[in-house]
RNA sequence: UGGGGUAUAGCCAAGUUGGUAAGGCAGCGGGUUUUGAUCCCGCCAUUCGUUGGUUCGAGUCCAGCUACCCCAGCCA
């Protein structure tokens, strides 16, 4: 797609220029590193092409590392998933795919080289009793009674932990900084805790685990990160970050730079929120197409390029921000309107019989692929006596704002005639069901002769021809723009979020889709096949509407 | 006076040696149109959270104030 054609600027990219100019560095090495605990969405979107984004734009390079350092909460169902929306969106990671989990050993080695300094220790008390000596954020710590236990004692425990001798929650090893500090995270963090739990990469090897803290920064420094890019909630963190760095032997120094993670309205962007999303049955699954996951914007036919434009668009910075989703839409519609090809489908179908039309006849109609690029080439299109037209394309009566089809007054058929509607005939509740109507056959690719302004133009799909099809529309997964503000955010969720509907579709219109993923149906929006699909029973994904400014008249 | 951060339009966001407020989204007018779409043209911050100060000149420098976000997991 036609992406803004200057690279971003931004705070890091700044930094970034600076530390080349300066010659601090002379290549630049980034890393995306999820925990795979969950799918990916939109606000990871964010990272992924900050991260892999810098490392092309400076001929460096980006790895893609699965942080697991707590087999509780991970799965590798989750690793295969994540290195598939990596790939899908367009990105390449240097090398094979990294794992926290692969420097176990080393990890394990620096917390010895801290006890052996002096600056690491076993600790027996009990959670309560810690969460006490930490403080709180305005009165200083006090220091646990293992504090000071000699380096050889600690080696030893340590040892027992690792082999397993002590339970989970009995002892943690502690680093030894300063429970005085005014950064919580400096208060003798722990940087090693007991575990017994499979891990999806070392299986039973381990039964204890490094922490967040003391891992991510020493696997930045093994892998030669020089600009470590995480979210703002980690800034204190960049203290304990480099305390580590500091006090182990290591060559490398990464450094940590935070910017501001998305936020979008009217969803919500946690992964502790969409894993009850889906655990409590509110969606289908990781990839309904509700979903802020990469997986279910794929699946509601969102392109990879429309979501990094988007990222391009949104920017980075350290400011709190709230996105519209007018800024995503409008994202997927730029990349649609101009590589969709363009189809007929009604979706909510009434009849239209043609008086004037021989029933035995038909004939087949020829009409563009796309309005402003003949390099589409164009399709056949059946026409027939019968043909379906959307229920709302008609009424009985209406005033001169409503460009459709009303009785006794003429429209166009899209790529086909121009008909005058005659009759109608409606069901027990009085709601339409046919119209009948007459059509002018002087008008095929050309105006009325005589001069006749036909103002409206409408979709149809032929009667004979039509294939039968299921409309899956989409709203909104809250009802409120900020559901994550809510101390339940379940009860904002939006219940009528999908809405489904059967109708027809123009036989050019199979499971295989065009390059793009998907088809404008025109005067409705851009659809894609859904793989819920069968051989019988086209299903559709409505990815975006057109933009609409008939709906605002007609409110 | 715990600490760490952030304040530029409805939303996102440029603005980096102080020189007179980019761009995008949304919105509003108008034109083209066999999609009420697209496309095109025009409009949309006398003002940068606020109050003072320095200066010929301040969104940019200084001081005070205010608002909001993050931190007291053996989660990341």
């Amino acid at each position: 797609m036609a992406e803004t054609e200057h690279r971003p600027t931004n705070f890091i990219r700044q930094i970034i220029d600076k530390d080349l100019a300066a010659g601090i560095h002379d290549t630049v090495k980034t890393r995306f590193p999820p925990e795979p605990n969950g799918f990916l969405h939109i606000g990871h979107a964010k990272s992924i092409c900050l991260n892999f984004g810098i490392a092309e734009d400076y001929k460096g390079t980006c790895n893609l590392r699965f942080d697991d350092t707590n087999p509780a909460k991970e799965d590798i169902t989750y690793v295969n998933a994540i290195e598939q929306d990596v790939q899908w969106l367009g990105f390449e990671w240097d090398g094979k795919p990294r794992y926290s989990s692969d420097y176990f050993d080393q990890l394990h080695a620096y917390a010895n080289e801290l006890i052996d300094k002096g600056l690491a220790y076993v600790d027996f008390s009990s959670q309560e009793a810690m969460r006490e000596m930490r403080g709180t954020l305005t009165e200083p710590g006090s220091n646990s009674p293992f504090r000071d236990t000699s380096p050889e004692v600690n080696k030893q425990e340590f040892a027992k932990m690792t082999a397993g001798e002590y339970g989970e929650g009995e002892c943690c090893l502690r680093a030894k900084i300063d429970m005085a500090s005014p950064f919580m995270c400096m208060r003798d963090p722990v940087i090693y805790r007991v575990k017994f739990a499979h891990h999806h990469q070392t299986g039973e090897k381990w039964c204890v685990y490094p922490m967040y803290d003391f891992t991510h920064c020493i696997s930045d420094a093994i892998e030669g990160i020089t600009h470590s890019l995480c979210t703002l909630e980690f800034q204190d963190n960049r203290r304990l970050y480099d305390w580590v760095i500091e006090n182990i032997s290591i060559e490398c120094t990464p450094r940590q730079y935070e910017f501001s993670r998305l936020n979008l309205e009217y969803t919500v962007l946690s992964k502790r929120r969409l894993i009850q999303l889906v655990d409590e049955g509110h969606v289908a699954g990781w990839d309904d197409p509700r979903m802020p996951t990469i997986a279910g914007l794929r699946r509601r036919g969102y392109t990879p390029g429309s979501i990094r434009e988007f990222c391009k668009r949104i920017g980075v910075t350290k400011m709190d921000n709230m996105v519209e989703m007018g800024m995503l839409e409008a994202c997927i519609r730029d990349d649609l309107n101009t590589a969709a090809p363009r189809a007929m489908a009604v979706l909510d179908p009434i009849k239209l019989v043609i008086e004037n039309y021989p029933e035995s006849q038909s004939e087949e109609l020829t009409a563009a692929n796309h309005p402003n690029d003949e390099s589409m080439g164009s399709r056949t299109l059946p026409f027939s006596r019968e043909v379906w037209i959307e229920a709302e394309d008609f009424r009985e009566s209406a005033n001169k704002k409503f460009k459709r089809l009303v009785l006794d007054k003429e429209v166009r058929l899209r790529n086909a005639y121009v008909v005058k509607a005659e009759r109608v005939e409606k069901d027990a509740e009085g709601n339409v069901t046919t119209v009948y109507c007459t059509y002018d056959p002087d008008t095929l690719g050309k105006d009325p002769a005589d001069g006749r302004k036909v103002k409206g133009v409408i979709h149809w799909v032929d009667g004979n021809s039509g294939l039968p099809a299921e409309f899956r529309l989409y709203d909104r997964l809250f009802n409120v723009p900020n559901p994550a503000a809510q101390d339940d955010f379940v009860s904002s969720i939006n219940p009528d979020s999908l809405t489904v509907k059967k109708g027809w579709v123009e036989p050019s219109v199979t499971l295989s889709a065009p390059e793009c993923g998907g088809w404008q149906f025109e005067r409705t929006g851009y659809f894609c096949v859904d793989k819920d699909s069968t051989e019988q029973q086209l299903v559709f994904n409505q990815t975006v509407g057109l933009r609409d400014t008939w709906a605002k008249i007609a409110d």
